[in-house]
DNA sequence: TTACCAATAT
DNA sequence: TATATTGGTA
């Protein structure tokens, strides 16, 4: 905004990008638009209707959607140019326009972000293939990609799961190595968490924390918000880690980090019984909700 | 050059 | 929070 300020004069537009949680982006845009006047385009990843009409009302020329594709970009001059045109010609046009854009939105079909999450390719035995939606931007870990990353990395071993030997393991396409190394660390930090809060919480006596007092603990201790997942599901949730076998309801012997030496094949057949796709992803790594 | 990985950004 | 990107290092 003091950039803005301080030249007012020199310009013409302006690109802001839609920040959550504290929709700075939208007080920037009633300041501007209220006070200069400057053509301001939105831009966000999410396409919500709502979204977008707030915005729109509240005065941005236009509403962008992550990820641009460079067509997108190419017209942005138009702002300019139709905000010199003179200011009752542009309100006209800009409610033409608005609404032209809202539905030229749902004819790309982009507006409703959550019309299906169903980006992947599968096999007869539900086995993850390919992902892609280019559209998305980001790639969402389901539960089967999820447990085709574990049993790669149950494959190698703790020491050898790099993310390289894992992506060729799990033979996705379109899934990078850096997603897998985003995915892995992310898993590391877990694992450590996990085995830690496990040897912290190991005497039963403490085990079982008074509901109040536990959500007081679990803010001071970062790492306590774990205890929860351990003090009686602990098993549950590294069974669901470990690689699928033949019989894990035998269960209790079921080690992180201790390698096993599963061959590849092992899992190729391998299919879940109950294969919900929907809000799966938010369980991944939380088992305490349900 | 390539890949890891922790830190940091989005 | 979940995932992506960066940058130092091997």
């Amino acid at each position: 905004m003091s950039f803005i300020y301080g030249n007012q004069q020199t310009v013409d537009l302006i690109i802001c990008d839609l920040f959550f949680p504290t929709e700075d982006s939208l007080l920037i845009l009633q300041e501007v638009t209220s006070k200069f006047g400057i053509p301001t385009v939105i831009m966000s990843s999410n396409g919500d209707t709502s979204t977008v009409m707030k915005y729109i009302t509240n005065g941005a020329s236009d509403f962008l959607i992550k990820p641009l594709r460079i067509e997108e970009l190419k017209n942005i001059w138009q702002h300019v140019f139709r905000k010199q045109i003179g200011a009752e010609h542009i309100r006209k046009c800009n409610n033409a326009q608005q609404v032209d854009q809202l539905s030229s939105y749902r004819a790309m079909g982009i507006t409703e972000a959550t019309a299906t999450l169903d980006n992947e390719i599968r096999e007869s035995n539900g086995t993850v293939t390919d992902i892609r939606d280019l559209r998305k931007s980001r790639l969402s870990w389901t539960m089967q990609l999820h447990r085709q990353f574990i049993a790669a990395v149950n494959s190698l071993g703790a020491d050898k799961a790099v993310p390289k030997k894992i992506l060729e393991i799990m033979k996705v396409k379109h899934l990078t190595r850096e997603q897998v190394a985003s995915h892995l660390q992310k898993y590391r930090l877990h694992v450590r968490n996990s085995t830690q809060t496990l040897h912290k919480d190991d005497t039963p006596s403490s085990s079982s924390y008074p509901n109040n007092e536990s959500s007081i603990l679990r803010t001071q201790l970062n790492s306590s918000s774990n205890s929860m997942y351990f003090d009686q599901d602990g098993c549950m949730e590294i069974t669901d880690y470990s690689l699928p076998k033949d019989d894990l309801s035998s269960g209790s012997e079921c080690i992180l980090g201790e390698r096993n030496n599963y061959s590849p094949e092992c899992f190729q057949d391998f299919r879940w019984d109950s294969d919900k796709q929907g809000s799966e992803t938010t369980y991944l790594w939380n088992f305490e909700a349900e």
